[in-house]
RNA sequence: GCCCUCGUAGCCCAAUUGGCAGAGGCAGGCGACUUAAAAUCGCUCGAGUGCGGGUUCGAGUCCCGUCGGGGGCACCA
């Protein structure tokens, strides 16, 4: 078959042929290897070039392999990458890979391999397939977050964060040496208020620990039995399952280290507008920070005061109870050993005593899993009475207190006050328990009289002789509330965030070692970093000890604590050999991922995570994409990935970012400076009448009178819609597309499909539009029967010229805007009219030659291949993007629009630079403008020059 | 329940950001080449923008409501 059709055509073999062959070469020349500042790679042409650092979310390998969804952002990248170097432009493209974690240890468990075999092998597996794609990266550049020549320095900024405080007064990170000296100077207080003087080492050391942005704690956490490991809120699913491995995850009190985001709340949401992101995601992490303004005010009791958190406080007159979460520490205390007078059956669920009617619902409370306080009807408030009263501070009122557990003792201080008419939660209690109401806010017109409400309005029943908010509007009556209660010492205005300190320990094997060791006190100390990094030792069995999933009394037990030999060191820390325990756990999955952008800039450095000047230069504020403009804050110019990463990934690598900015180590305050995230490729899979899944690649499709249906092997067979995978059948790889079309079809069908930001769904059989584009322009440049050169140095036609001109404008506006497949299209319809010209005669050199140029980001290869034909010695990758000719871009003439009533009535042709009132004229003279008008009085014209005209009669 | 997004030819998508609904691709139809088919090439058919209102001289584009798809959050006081 192939044996008849011309010797020199553009055939997937052929295509094939052309990849191997420069992909070798960009190798072999390193094409895309660019230059730094400094270092061993320092190069003066650094200095004089913009530069532009551009990059891909860490791929993490699977053992799965790619299938064509996941080049989507890579190509997308690379075309951006390809397309900034003919700019000019010293461009920073590469990637590298995310390999420890979960995954890569749960596969290696299964297959009874070491992680570091599996995950090596992963890595190769992955590396070829992204090769065939002629992704531009440099290659020297990659960095895999397992290589403990890299985790040597996940380690060191570990310790940077260890050894570091926030100081909230400079609103920033320093180090632990200038705490010491704040303590001795009384600059800052010690916890209890005592001089750092009086202090034993102990005590010194604790108001130390207690201040570090990593540290140890004895916290509530998320045991996962049936993976044998703990896992961040952030992981754990509404379902209350793991996220990876779906295993019900318990509540557990346990010493692990934690990272003290929490100290960088504001400033992670304050700079979310200084960075070019999506709008959405910005959302997202705001609301994951969830700063509210509110106050704290005291109510107090017999038994001292009960602090709230309320975002509220002008309903302070409506507060007619409160409520403390179960675990409130104050609860015991609070509960007088019999029933007060007043105390309703309803409130006491039958307990004899306020501490029977605590500790059983305590009970119940702690029972229930996060699954069933999930799937539980949301109004299903309950709770019970502790027996006690509060007094409100504002009205006086005398309130009882109740503890339910809809009140979170990880939010605020656990403790609220009740304000049954405006807030529905309190509503709904307030009715279960008989508790009165009173409206502080008028309810609008035609509110339900048996709900809360949440809307604003005038206060009203909110006086008393000290204060009056009667008549006043809500946020003016929150001033008012304020500044009440800080004159009376009763509260004060306050900020809360619902984000949490970040869970840093993992009970796994495949990780980061944490660089600490305990003496023989169980005192913590930080591993030198002469001594770094800490490797991964050697173990028999590297699978975490795990449990029955439902086992909750379990404990974790870190695989690293079976291996006694690592663990139990001598070392000498300063002050003589000594004996030290190894801290077992691992770092998290996210840590690596924290900071690879840096270390991309400078991934050759021994001496240092990065070189401050490699950092000022590929990521320094104001530079690159940044430069000119008013607040920036540095980052990489573009970074592409999925939404997933939306909350995690994203704010804590800006964590660990905004800590080693603080201690001066680098230049930029945000990782990203823009971000863009890409939509998915989706796929339709097939299910027969079992609803068993069947090769979606071998289902046909038939349309009969306007009916699509779907049949397998003869048999009818239901369409969805989702992601690929192996257990529905639908996989499609880019090793199957690449033997089948050759990556510049695979490239450039993937980017036309449509804007980058949207999802689709692939399509195998569209694939051939791509191959017909390089076909025909193969076929415009080669002679397909004799493999001779078609071009000639003939001047192109004048429509041919212009055809070029506008081309070459609009593809430069498309790339830069990550437009491709718009890009696509106008290149296509390019060589569409040189195809016609060219069928006639030969292809004008210069024609030929520009849309080799303009093609070469997304189909590179085969743009190399011609562009040598068409003899050039060098690589075009540098080779300056074409110059549109602008005298060429300005129209000769214009079609103009005469509409009447906004109907299109006339067209006209006119000179472009036609002025308004010559337009009018025009059209006022048109035969057909004024039959349409009749006699009809002219009212308005609207003129548009020199598109468009439009006549309102009547 | 709340928030964010997207709905344009049979399908995937364009539309100078409020100014003639069509750039490109797939599929379909007709033709050329071929003994034939595939591949290739040429020509060609094709929506009034999910639905209902509103603003405007003019709405795919802005606003309100509604339906449908995708995503996020969910007792956060």
């Amino acid at each position: 078959m192939t044996d008849e059709q011309p010797a020199h055509r553009y055939t997937p073999a052929l295509a094939n042929q052309i990849e191997r062959s420069w992909q070798d070469r960009w190798e072999e020349h390193g094409t895309f290897e660019a230059p730094n500042p400094a270092g061993p790679w320092a190069d003066p042409a650094a200095d004089g070039r913009e530069k532009l650092m551009v990059q891909d979310m860490f791929s993490y390998p699977s053992g799965a392999g790619l299938h064509v969804g996941h080049p989507l952002p890579y190509i997308a990248t690379d075309v951006y990458a390809r397309f900034q170097r003919t700019t000019g432009k010293n461009v920073l493209f590469t990637q590298g890979f995310d390999a420890f974690g979960l995954p890569a240890e749960q596969y290696a468990v299964k297959t009874g391999q070491h992680p570091r075999k599996t995950t090596e092998d992963n890595i190769m597996v992955f590396k070829r397939q992204l090769r065939q794609l002629g992704l531009s990266y440099d290659q020297r550049r990659r960095v895999a977050t397992i290589d403990p020549e890299y985790y040597r320095w996940t380690q060191w900024i570990f310790l940077q964060i260890y050894n570091a405080w926030y100081d909230e007064r400079a609103g920033r990170a320093r180090p632990v040496a200038e705490l010491v000296a704040a303590f001795e100077s009384g600059e800052v207080p010690t916890a209890d208020g005592r001089d750092w003087a009086d202090l034993t080492g102990a005590e010194r050391r604790e108001e130390i620990d207690g201040r570090r942005l990593a540290y140890k704690r004895e916290v509530p956490v998320n045991w996962a039995p049936g993976l044998g490991t703990v896992v961040a809120n952030e992981e754990v699913t509404n379902e209350g399952l793991t996220e990876r491995g779906d295993m019900p995850v318990f509540r557990r009190n346990l010493s692990q280290w934690m990272m003290r985001i929490t100290a960088y709340a504001d400033r992670l949401a304050d700079d979310l507008d200084h960075v070019e992101w999506p709008e959405s995601i910005k959302l997202m992490q705001r609301n994951w920070i969830g700063r509210s303004h509110g106050a704290a005010i005291k109510f107090p009791t017999e038994m001292g005061a009960i602090e709230v958190f309320t975002t509220r406080p002008d309903t302070i007159f409506g507060a007619t109870f409160m409520v403390l979460a179960p675990e409130h520490p104050l609860v015991d205390s609070l509960m007088p050993a019999a029933w007060p007078e007043g105390t309703k059956d309803s409130w006491i669920n039958g307990a004899a005593t306020p501490a029977e009617a605590v500790a059983a619902y305590r009970i119940v409370a702690s029972r229930k899993s996060d699954r069933e306080r999930q799937a539980e009807d949301a109004k299903a408030k309950t709770g019970v009475f502790t027996g006690a009263f509060a007094t409100n501070p504002v009205s006086g009122e005398r309130v009882p207190v109740f503890i339910a557990d809809y009140v979170l003792m990880g939010y605020g201080t656990g403790a609220i006050m009740a304000v049954p008419a405006e807030d529905p939660r309190d509503w709904d209690f307030a009715k279960k328990y008989d508790l009165p109401y009173v409206r502080t806010v008028q309810p609008s017109e035609g509110h339900d009289e048996d709900a809360a409400f949440t809307g604003h309005g005038p206060m009203i029943n909110s006086s008393n002789d000290r204060i009056s908010l009667n008549g006043r509007e809500t946020e003016d009556a929150k001033q008012v509330v304020i500044a009440f209660l800080e004159e009376h010492g009763a509260g004060r205005g306050t900020i809360t965030y619902k984000l949490r300190d970040w869970l840093f320990s993992r009970q796994r094997y495949w990780g980061e070692p944490f660089p600490i060791v305990y003496d023989e006190e169980g005192v913590a100390h930080s591993v030198p970093d002469s001594m770094l990094p800490v490797e991964l030792p050697e173990v028999a069995d590297y699978s975490p000890k795990t449990y029955d999933p439902q086992d909750a009394d379990s404990m974790p037990e870190s695989p690293l604590s079976r291996a006694e030999e690592w663990v139990n060191v001598e070392l000498d820390l300063g002050d003589g050999p000594k004996q030290y325990r190894r801290e077992t756990d691992t770092m998290p999955n996210w840590a690596g991922s924290c900071w690879y952008e840096l270390r991309y800039t400078d991934p050759g450095n021994q001496d240092a995570f990065v070189d401050p000047e490699v950092e000022r230069y590929w990521m320094g504020p104001g530079r690159g994409d940044g430069e000119g403009k008013a607040g920036d804050l540095g980052g990489v110019d573009l970074y592409i990935g999925g939404a997933e990463h939306a909350v995690l990934h994203l704010l804590y690598s800006r964590f660990w970012h905004k800590v080693l900015h603080d201690l001066g180590h680098i230049s930029s305050d945000e990782p990203f400076r823009r971000l863009f995230i890409h939509g998915y490729i989706q796929a339709y899979a097939y299910r027969d009448h079992r609803g068993q899944p069947v090769p979606a690649a071998e289902v046909e499709e038939r349309t009969v009178d306007g009916v699509t249906s779907y049949s397998w092997n003869g048999g009818a067979v239901t369409r969805e819609y989702g992601k690929m995978g192996k257990s529905l059948k639908n996989v499609v790889t880019p090793d199957e597309m690449c033997e089948l079309y050759g990556a510049d079809t695979f490239r450039i069908y993937e980017m036309s499909g449509g804007p980058l930001d949207q999802s689709r769904a692939w399509e195998t059989r569209a694939v051939v539009g791509a191959q017909r584009f390089l076909q025909r322009l193969w076929r415009n440049v080669i002679d397909e029967e004799s493999g001779a050169l078609r071009v000639s140095d003939t001047r192109p036609s004048r429509e041919l010229s212009r055809a070029l001109a506008k081309t070459i404008d609009g593809v430069s506006k498309d790339y830069h805007a990550l437009q491709f497949n718009t890009a696509i299209a106008k290149l296509i319809e390019l060589n569409n009219v040189l195809t016609k010209e060219a069928a006639e005669a030969s292809t004008p050199r210069p024609v030929a030659e520009a849309l080799v140029l303009m093609t070469a980001p997304l189909a590179p290869h085969i743009a190399e291949e011609l562009w040598s034909r068409l003899g050039h010695e060098a690589s075009l990758t540098h080779e300056p993007f074409p110059v549109a000719d602008e005298a060429l871009l300005v129209e000769e003439t214009v079609t103009c629009v005469v509409q009447v009533q906004g109907k299109v009535r006339d067209r006209l042709q006119v000179p472009p630079g036609i002025s308004d009132s010559d337009l009018e004229t025009l059209a006022r003279e048109s035969e057909k403008i004024r039959a349409a008008v009749g006699d009809k009085q002219i009212r308005k014209v609207i003129v548009r020059a020199p598109k468009l005209v439009n006549i309102v009669a009547g």
